[in-house]
DNA sequence: TAAATAGTGTCTAAATATAGGCTAATATAT
DNA sequence: ATATATTAGCCTATATTTAGACACTATTTA
């Protein structure tokens, strides 16, 4: 990123990020990273390329961007109310559905070699990231004795996320409902 | 209009346009004209005020430019090869499949004293501004002798505008064909 | 393998957008 | 009736975008 987005951003840079978000997410549905060009992305958003420069180092750098966004907005819908298990079994069910929701999308991931490519690690590790503060906020037991919550926050995410690999790239065919059963019984040690 | 749109105009300038374009044909989806704010388009379009005035005297500007930009968007669907009569009932057809799946901005034109506000007289203006030009380049028999080409294209984009304000406003039940036929029957000397 | 084509990333002066302040007019509520 | 809030336009210094050129590196195509 060439710019701060913690920052407070002028209504330009937001309708700007905003209209590269977009295009390179349509992009995604289109064909798979490694064939999109930052050209594809200036064309589908109207902007041009030093534009582009101006606030990405390369598409790689917008990639990221887009899952930390993803990220973010997908948990938006996560009630402050849930807690606990509930609010994991939740956070997980939002990441699936949002696959579920985005086919195209998610058969370009698998073009790039599936759950071993560069490109599904890389957008893992954003999802986990917003998963985890998620989870932080929300999910962690006020009183957890035995372990550090921090810990204890990891292991959850790590545990979301896996499923949800398992889930788009082991089994596409699992119903939600049978996924959901496979997470709580890992969430009480797997037996 | 504070710019002219017939220049050249750079790719940010197009995509301000559009997005104004967009806000206010949405607006107007939503509520009547004289209820939509500059503010409500600002905040639609995600631009600033000051752009708005960058590019628009006022509201009714921006509406004025909103429909000529319809009207001939509406038009590019003629294909070339279309002439003479047939030209007109697909340009007629045209504009009646435009407010038929636009529902509720016809509703909120209508709100508007109806067939007798001075919005509608001001959108038909425009549109057969546009119908206008089309007929004149695309419509006109090569061969007429007994009145001035421009005197029958006139004709007939009142006829058109007509027959559509009649579809619109008084019979708003009418079919499609069932309009074609009386559109070709009026063209005919109407007996 | 050479040539042509398409893509990357950087740079600049000129064009355009931006925040936010201003006055006056018009609604809205009390 | 009068206070309060919203809206319309305009203004300006600052920030951002823009076109197009540049040097360079893939990737096609012949």
């Amino acid at each position: 990123m060439k710019i701060d987005i913690t920052q407070h951003l002028t209504l330009g840079a937001k309708r700007t990020l905003k209209a590269f978000r977009i295009a390179m997410f349509e992009a995604l549905g289109e064909k798979e990273f490694d064939k999109i060009t930052v050209n594809d992305i200036c064309q589908k958003s109207e902007y041009p390329r030093a534009t582009f420069y101006n606030y990405f180092d390369d598409k790689l750098d917008l990639l990221q961007y887009l899952w930390s966004y993803i990220g973010r907005d997908i948990f938006k819908k996560i009630p402050d109310i849930t807690r606990n298990e509930d609010g994991l079994i939740e956070t997980f069910n939002l990441l699936l559905d949002f696959f579920h929701s985005n086919k195209p999308l998610l058969e370009n991931i698998k073009k790039s070699n599936g759950v071993d490519s560069h490109l599904w690690h890389n957008t893992a590790g954003y999802l986990k990231r917003e998963a985890n503060r998620i989870i932080v906020e929300y999910c962690l037991p006020s009183t957890s004795k035995r372990v550090p919550p921090k810990l204890l926050a990891r292991f959850y995410s790590d545990l979301i996320v896996g499923m949800l690999e398992w889930c788009l790239f082991e089994q596409p065919d699992v119903d939600k409902e049978t996924a959901d059963k496979y997470l709580t019984t890992l969430l009480h040690g797997g037996l």
